[in-house]
RNA sequence: GUGGAUGUAGCUCAGUUGGUUAGAGCACUGGUUUGUGGUACCAGGGGUCGUGGGUUCGAGCCCCAUCUUCCACCCCA
């Protein structure tokens, strides 16, 4: 034994007051999907592995978690792939099970499993860890929580209004201001390749371009050469290396730009129908931008992409995504259900909402009142009114031990319990209770009734 | 998966070209204060220096391996 405590990497314990900063985090998101009409489900942790693999590239396959299978999983191990030392062979041979890699992959498995029992358009909202084998970084764990809303079985744009408000009300009402919403289109991006024609190369096209604020233009340019795409193409789409403006500025030099393109003016259209409607349903505190370099996010979008930058203060990548996958339950089974969907990174926004200590002070407190526990005659005189404390909803508690004085008031202290109540012989007496602001220090007798009165309305 | 840093008390970190018994601040425990915490003063406990090996008369310090955490790449919330 005495193998030193320990947790795998990327992995973490959260202590009383990181899970009630989590659960502000979390319970404040779910009160917004639920306003906006969508329904709680939940997946299993762990899902065959063939529902997970394939789905999300190669690289994808590389990070997703794989569960060993029980019992003598080596007798029915593939013996060739383990001779040729394949080990993606060997391990789908000895691996029948994965950790979940997102939600939206299991959400796509449940709509076709379920289908007959779902009313459609189906609006669900999910809060569930996913797991990744990556390595660990800043805002970067192997086991995180994200909470996803998506609607499956309508085409509506209306939802992608819908989705861009969700993330302003939310953001909004966590204080977190200056968030952006950056938007693309993969039409657009399909309509960039095709104007140069690089059709083909699109994902290695976009891949590339989404790089451009962090390695700059001629990197952007340098990696598209490598991945063979020519240089007469390249300049062709020169323009949206200096895309400046607002929106509707880049709207109009897409159109110019995208002229040739069927499937390009097809993703102008769906922006503008978004931005004329926002015109009239102004945003709260977050910014709409359109950016057309963003890529990120899983093959499977086919129209919005949205990812969410913290406030340019914060040194922290991306706090949210989502898009519109046409055919998502399509490697399902199941054809012709666009879906559209969100997520946010419960991770990382507590560690913007951390950093800019918009945390509000009251989620330290646990317990509004402590008894001082002053022998066992006192205490039963002290529970009697904990007990009707409890009844009215107030937290209260009794020290469980007759210690020192000084010990329980630390005690208090630590905790950041507001109120401490001091009942002891004296008080006993005269039925009356005294009790302690800690915070002021002041100090008053209450009859028991009183006392109620007091902490339930303070 | 690739590359770079890091690890000394519960926490944050000092620790000389390798030399006796490894330090500080904070935290903890007790006291000044037998029914009054958060501030002050005094005292005390606590470390196989990440782990395993090697070099040396001698290693916290040098070498090798391994693990952890952090940073960059890939990718992504």
């Amino acid at each position: 034994m005495a193998s030193k405590a320990s947790i795998p990497k990327g992995t973490r314990d959260f202590s009383p007051l990181e899970v009630s900063k989590r659960q502000y985090i979390s319970s404040t998101i779910q009160e917004h999907f639920k306003t906006f009409g969508f329904q709680p489900i939940e997946t299993p942790t762990f899902e065959n592995s063939d529902t997970l693999m394939g789905k999300y590239g190669e690289e994808g396959d590389r990070l997703i978690f794989k569960i060993l299978n029980s019992g003598d999983y080596l007798k029915k191990a593939n013996s060739e792939a383990y001779q040729g030392k394949d080990s993606v062979r060997l391990a789908s041979s000895i691996s029948e099970k994965a950790l979940k890699y997102d939600l939206t992959v299991p959400f796509a498995r449940y709509v076709v499993q379920h289908q007959n029992e779902i009313d459609f358009p189906f609006k669900r909202f999910q809060i569930q860890n996913v797991y990744r084998a990556d390595r660990p970084q800043r805002g970067r764990f192997r086991e995180f929580t994200q909470c996803d809303a998506d609607v499956i079985g309508s085409d509506s744009l209306w939802q992608e209004v819908e989705f861009i408000q969700l993330y302003d009300s939310v953001f909004t009402s966590l204080k977190l201001e200056g968030v952006t919403i950056k938007m693309n289109n993969r039409k657009i991006l399909s309509g960039l390749a095709e104007v140069i024609g690089e059709s083909d190369k699109l994902i290695d096209f976009t891949v590339a371009l989404d790089k451009l604020d962090k390695i700059g233009e001629e990197g952007v340019k340098k990696e598209m050469l490598d991945k063979g795409i020519s240089e007469s193409a390249i300049e062709n789409i020169q323009p949206i290396f200096n895309f400046n403006g607002d929106f509707a500025t880049k709207i109009s030099l897409l159109k110019s730009l995208l002229s040739n393109s069927e499937i390009g003016q097809q993703g102008i259209e769906e922006l503008e129908f978004i931005q004329k409607a926002l015109q009239e349903l102004p945003l709260k505190t977050a910014t709409l931008d359109l950016d057309v370099t963003l890529a990120r996010g899983l093959n499977y979008y086919t129209g919005a992409i949205f990812e969410i930058s913290a406030p340019a203060k914060v040194k922290m990548g991306s706090i949210g995504g989502g898009g519109r996958y046409d055919d998502l339950t399509g490697i399902f089974g199941l054809k012709n259900m666009s879906g559209v969907g969100i997520s946010f990174g419960l991770d990382r926004i507590y560690l913007v909402l951390e950093e800019l200590d918009l945390f509000p002070e009251e989620i330290k407190e646990t317990t509004k009142v402590l008894f001082i526990n002053f022998g066992e005659e006192e205490a039963l005189y002290a529970l009697k009114a904990i007990t009707e404390l409890r009844t009215a909803s107030v937290s209260a508690e009794l020290y469980p031990d007759a210690a020192k004085m000084k010990k329980q008031m630390t005690y208090a202290d630590k905790r950041s319990i507001p109120y401490v109540v001091l009942a002891g012989g004296s008080e006993m007496q005269s039925e009356v209770y005294n009790l302690k602001n800690m915070k002021t220090g002041e100090q008053a007798s209450y009859t028991k009734d009183d006392l109620i009165k007091k902490l339930t309305i303070s």
